[in-house]
DNA sequence: CGACAATGTGTTTCCGAGACACAATTAGAT
DNA sequence: ATCTAATTGTGTCTCGGAAACACATTGTCG
């Protein structure tokens, strides 16, 4: 039985949500792109697993990783059985990328996707389901944007990710009332007026959620 | 790589939340209780897998099965390497179960497990908590109760599993609204005053899914 | 026939979600 | 220097769902 990590490694660039993929070298599925994965080595978890992947691939950092979903069709693979279990990862839109050792990962915006290998597509449609799912009852939006980051920024996360327009005056009040965020000195001075800098207290937020108070969107 | 699927069969029988165990016949952790499981075969889906165990030991029925997670630490069999993907399953409480060829199928209650085998009991608690969540959000805990059942009956369930209590008009109240329950016209007769028994109505259930409804509790 | 146990039924209060508009600040153009 | 365009930043009202809350009714059993 061949047991594989695949990942889905997502990213907010130039304002939209993107994800890793790599070009396949060899057959089957010559020349189209995939997700990453690979191999789950003798003695190794399958989160090591996915670790060692994301790193080769992104190098160290702060990293939201969580396993997503084992897909196990017999056909998926037309070499033979081969299970794969999904993992799916965040990583900041500022952060650079190694792009693989051989410099053949890609993003790709996930509204313009090439036509995937195996059942990958289907891995990244559950990946995008449950990314939506959680950003509206857990912080995990914030593993997406740089350490300092403003509210129209954070704003426009959510808007990309939900796929839909939110109220700015009542997307403040909720993001104040939960008082997860640390207002910085800093501002960004970006084209017009500048925006006030804030960062994100990750203390705060393990406290609600240890009461159960979860994120309304 | 020796690839397994485990199930989670959760049941509720005398008013408790019971768990489907087996006992193991062999070494390592000999007459030890652990969940019922078996190899995933070549050309068998995990899905499939996971449903030709549960008909061995439940036989058919109305059963609901979802995949839970997949655990993968290297010392978690101590004869080698086994990769267990977990599935949680639901039946009704009136269900009769073939108890496994054998006979070696019991049923305990989560809340006095005796200590099981591998990390079994880790795998247990993780399908504890998805079953507690999803039953906040959804309708799977209609998968518990028998095809006709009392709103008390129904309270209860919700009161077991959340290890709450729910206020009985608002309780009704929300059934109601829902719109997913019809009234039969039996009553259910039990020691006192009789109670008039209900029916989930899948397909209205379905509209309110689509229209992104979910459960409030 | 009386005690007990469980069913069944509405109103009020409170809080969070959503709808909604305008003044202030800055860069860049003229 | 002045104007324009783009973006930040701020408060109130309304509505709907959630939670708190008590008592009459019905049947069984002793």
């Amino acid at each position: 039985m061949n047991l594989r990590v695949d990942i889905v490694i997502f990213s907010l660039r130039d304002s939209a949500v993107q994800v890793l993929l790599t070009r396949r070298a060899s057959q089957p599925f010559k020349g189209r792109m995939s997700l990453p994965g690979g191999r789950v080595s003798e003695g190794e978890s399958l989160e090591r697993t996915a670790l060692r992947e994301l790193e080769e691939l992104v190098g160290a950092g702060k990293t939201y990783l969580e396993q997503l979903y084992s897909f196990g069709e017999p056909r998926r693979d037309p070499r033979g059985r081969v299970v794969s279990v999904a993992y799916y990862a965040l990583i900041p839109g500022d952060r650079r990328v190694l792009a693989g050792r051989d410099g053949s990962a890609v993003w790709c915006s996930v509204d313009k996707l090439p036509p995937l290998a195996f059942d990958h597509a289907k891995i990244l449609a559950y990946a995008r389901d449950r990314l939506r799912n959680k950003l509206e009852y857990t912080t995990v939006g914030f593993q997406l944007l740089p350490r300092r980051f403003t509210l129209s920024e954070l704003q426009r996360l959510y808007e990309t990710i939900l796929g839909k327009k939110l109220d700015k005056r009542n997307f403040r009040k909720k993001m104040g009332l939960l008082g997860i965020l640390r207002p910085l000195r800093d501002w960004r001075h970006t084209g017009r007026k500048p925006a006030r800098l804030y960062a994100f207290i990750p203390k705060r937020f393990e406290k609600l959620k240890d009461k159960g108070i979860l994120f309304p969107f």
